[in-house]
DNA sequence: GCGCATGATTTATG
DNA sequence: CATAAATCATGCGC
């Protein structure tokens, strides 16, 4: 990681205004805090006594301004919204069909007070205005609510809370808000960042100087982190204790692992691969280096302490590890499945295998392990279905359960595990891209004047950890997504993944389903074909009414999608990389694409003109079952109905017809419904956006020379399509375009150089209630777009 | 990719 | 708080 040089960016932190503090939050790596609880875990410092109030003052006219602004604009974009208060109700269903393919209209709602926001949408905008970066609006929107809501506990609140507490140099405040809530580890980077930044910046202030290396580590000693906010994983020297355990068990096998080696123990350990050969140089150094104090003449390399030590350390499997020559290949993990996240970094090069799981562009071996879903659009593998970049391979499960949340972690649409499934060599690229971005970790050095710096808790963060991964864990819990075998989208947000043997499914475009909105739809796409069904048939269901899973989980929001992203990993490598043509067109389409609400207008015009068959199509183009065609998302307004009719068996298990237009509007509100969660965009995608943005034309040509590779045609296809999709989508390069003022970082991030890698990608639940809250988290979607640039 | 020298941070000690 | 040791990262030449 980076751990380059943080030096430089505390000395000319030193002034701390307000707004400099994100700043430096941002710049200082979070200690993993390992140290710090190693040390003296007992005793963090007790909490304040009751946790004052939230500021109710300062809410006056201007909160309550502030709140029915907000509501105005939820209304207006959701008529539904109000009435939702209680998502848990599983209700919302089907009846709500027909009157909810036009958010317009808001009637209903009216009645109900303005002030009344249910805990989801309070987490909503919360989340949504922590994304946008709006701080001094989320403050806002914190004094307007009523305590009640502020008391309950609910953790998007309660990381407003202690962000808008840090902002304003409430520190007391801070502690204590860390301190009595258990948060979801999903939240600890950012958390333990606010932490440590807010010590740091109280020890500055007192001492009027700017805090040393030493300084910092002895403050990080003194207030060790509470174990709200941090797992309790030891960490030393920026390392944890398993993982440098696994690396010396391979030391002590063989000094000069192969490159495959490296690369599965990057794996197992969450290293990047040149952290993992660093170790082994540095090892070696200290071994053939005489001055070793310690050294532990270990002729064959037996470390004294390390020693059994390590016993703990279970199932690092000392065995070399197969001569697996590809990086790709599946590691032979401990006998529990270690849960995969992957997020496409940087160059990051994709293999596709057949039975795979890509997530977000990134392979992870098709086995039984469990895969985390952060996108929500789904991408047609050769033998499996990539979901947002993610392939499930055909007989494969993936199951999402929100309950537990201990373990396994996804946060902000980041999974976490200790296997960083990515190669390192990926890492490292990403570290490259998120260089220009200060937030992301202490380790890369900044100048803060140069850059706009983003607050950290802009930062959706997680950390990885290995255990039980098949659960993600959601806030609101209760939200089950589990898919078996067919696709299928049902308005609870069921979506099912059909064995598709060798055609396999593709469905595309994100899958947010608003269940208010949508009827009970179910698509199952087989056959390389997708049908949409308005009946029920739930295979897997998704039970949670609640469709907000938060932190980034897997977010089915019952509110009016505005956009839709899908992912696209970086042209040159992916395409090269890939073989068959079917994993070219994933590949391709992989990227986040932001889909307007206009859109979705347009497809529901389109439709009308359409003969029922049409409609049909139109939904299935939706889903993005198009043979024809290289890209999986295409715009509904692009698509016609030969289009999708060369591609569509008549046979599909659609029993009953799309008929009604409002039925089809429903679907494609599906489809394209919830961006919150899609809003996981690699720099790179960002970086494509961006440039699209300013020149349409100009981006295609570039990606297009980029692609060295075979399948240029495809590729070509590709950018054409493209610009077209960017074309068709006005609103969308004005939600996308880069805004420097934006300081929202909401994509990939590695964080610290505590050797916590944290991906984080997805964005925070995003509440696209706002109109405006829409922008921002547009916004922050293409954060970093001028710098993404820049670096790529 | 490796060895080597070196810089920077983390950790330990007085 | 100063300082030394340990550890990780980086740059260079081969």
């Amino acid at each position: 990681m980076s751990s380059a040089s943080p030096t430089a960016e505390i000395t000319s932190a030193v002034e701390i205004k307000q707004e400099n503090v994100m700043e430096m939050l941002s710049e200082a790596v979070p200690p993993d805090g390992a140290a710090a609880g190693a040390l003296n875990p007992a005793a963090p410092p007790p909490p304040p006594a009751a946790a004052a109030p939230f500021p109710v003052e300062h809410g006056g006219e201007e909160a309550a301004a502030e709140q029915v602004l907000l509501h105005t604009e939820l209304l207006a974009r959701n008529h539904h919204a109000a009435a939702a208060a209680s998502p848990s109700s599983s209700s919302s269903s089907s009846s709500s069909s027909s009157s909810s393919s036009s958010s317009s209209s808001s009637s209903s709602s009216s009645s109900q007070t303005p002030l009344a926001f249910s805990p989801d949408h309070v987490a909503c905008v919360c989340e949504a205005l922590q994304q946008g970066g709006n701080l001094d609006r989320l403050a806002r929107f914190l004094w307007s609510l009523p305590p009640s809501d502020l008391l309950r506990g609910n953790e998007s609140l309660m990381k407003a809370r202690a962000l808008v507490a840090f902002h304003q140099g409430i520190y007391a405040e801070l502690y204590s808000i860390l301190e009595s809530h258990n948060f979801d580890s999903s939240n600890h980077p950012l958390l333990q960042e606010l932490w440590y930044k807010a010590r740091y910046t109280e020890a500055e202030r007192a001492r009027g100087r700017p805090l040393g290396a030493v300084d910092k580590y002895r403050l990080r000693r003194k207030y060790p982190l509470p174990r709200t906010i941090w797992d309790g994983e030891e960490t030393v020297y920026c390392f944890k204790e398993k993982s440098r355990n696994a690396l010396k068990e391979l030391y002590k096998q063989n000094r000069y692992p192969s490159p495959a080696e490296k690369r599965n123990l990057a794996k197992i350990t969450g290293l990047s691969l040149t952290q993992v050969s660093n170790w082994f140089k540095n090892r070696r150094q200290r071994d053939r280096n005489p001055s070793e104090t310690q050294s532990k003449s270990e002729s064959d390399g037996n470390p004294s302490t390390e020693d059994e030590s390590s016993k703990g350390q279970e199932d690092l499997s000392p065995h070399p590890l197969s001569s697996s020559s590809d990086g790709v290949t599946s590691l032979s993990l401990p006998s529990h499945m270690e849960p995969v996240y992957m997020q496409q970094l940087g160059n990051t090069k994709i293999a596709l295998s057949s039975s795979g799981v890509l997530l977000n562009g990134n392979l992870v071996p098709a086995s039984t392990s469990p895969v985390f879903l952060n996108g929500s659009s789904f991408l047609q593998g050769p033998n499996g279905v990539i979901l947002n970049g993610l392939s499930v391979g055909a007989s494969q499960t993936v199951t999402l359960n929100s309950p537990k949340t201990t373990s396994s972690v996804v946060s902000n649409g980041v999974s976490i595990t200790d296997i960083l499934s990515s190669s390192s060599e990926d890492v490292k690229d990403f570290k490259l891209l998120q260089a220009s971005v200060p937030n992301t970790a202490a380790a890369a050095t900044f100048s803060p004047s140069n850059i706009p710096v983003s607050f950290p808790g802009l930062i959706p963060s997680s950390e990885v950890k290995r255990e039980s991964v098949e659960t993600v864990a959601s806030q609101d819990g209760g939200s089950v997504v589990t898919f078996t075998a067919p696709v299928q989208i049902n308005q609870y947000g069921i979506v099912q993944i059909p064995n598709s043997g060798t055609n396999g499914q593709l469905l595309n475009g994100s899958i947010g389903f608003s269940s208010l909105q949508l009827p009970p739809v179910s698509v199952a796409a087989s056959q390389g074909n997708v049908s949409v069904n308005p009946s029920t048939s739930d295979g897997g269901t998704f039970t949670s009414d609640s469709s907000t899973v938060q932190q980034g989980k897997v977010f089915f929001s019952p509110l009016t999608p505005s956009a839709v992203v899908y992912t696209v990993p970086n042209s040159g490598q992916t395409v090269g990389s890939a073989k068959q043509e079917g994993l070219e067109r994933s590949l391709v389409f992989s990227q986040l694409m932001p889909v307007s609400q206009n859109t979705q207008l347009n497809v529901n015009m389109s439709s009308e003109n359409i003969s029922s068959g049409g409609l049909q199509y139109l939904a299935s183009s939706l889903v993005n079952v198009t043979p024809s065609h290289n890209f999986s998302l295409t715009p509904p307004t692009l698509l016609n109905a030969a289009e999708l009719n060369s591609g569509i068996s008549e046979s599909q298990s659609m029993s009953s017809p799309v008929t009604s237009t409002s039925t089809v509007i429903s679907i494609s509100n599906t489809n394209y419904a919830t961006l919150q969660n899609c809003s996981l965009i690699t720099s790179q995608d960002l970086l494509s956006i961006s440039t699209a943005q300013p020149a349409l034309g100009e981006i295609v040509s570039a990606t297009g020379d980029r692609v060295s590779h075979p399948s240029a045609q495809v590729h070509q296809d590709f950018v054409r399509e493209h610009r077209l999709v960017l074309q068709a989508v006005p609103d969308v390069k004005e939600n996308f375009l880069p805004n420097s003022e934006s300081k929202s970082t909401g994509n990939l991030m590695m964080l610290d150089s505590k050797s916590k890698y944290v991906m984080s990608n997805m964005v925070d639940t995003v509440c696209e209630e706002l109109e405006t809250d829409k922008k921002e988290l547009a916004k922050l979607q293409t954060v970093q777009m001028d710098e993404d640039m820049q670096d790529l």
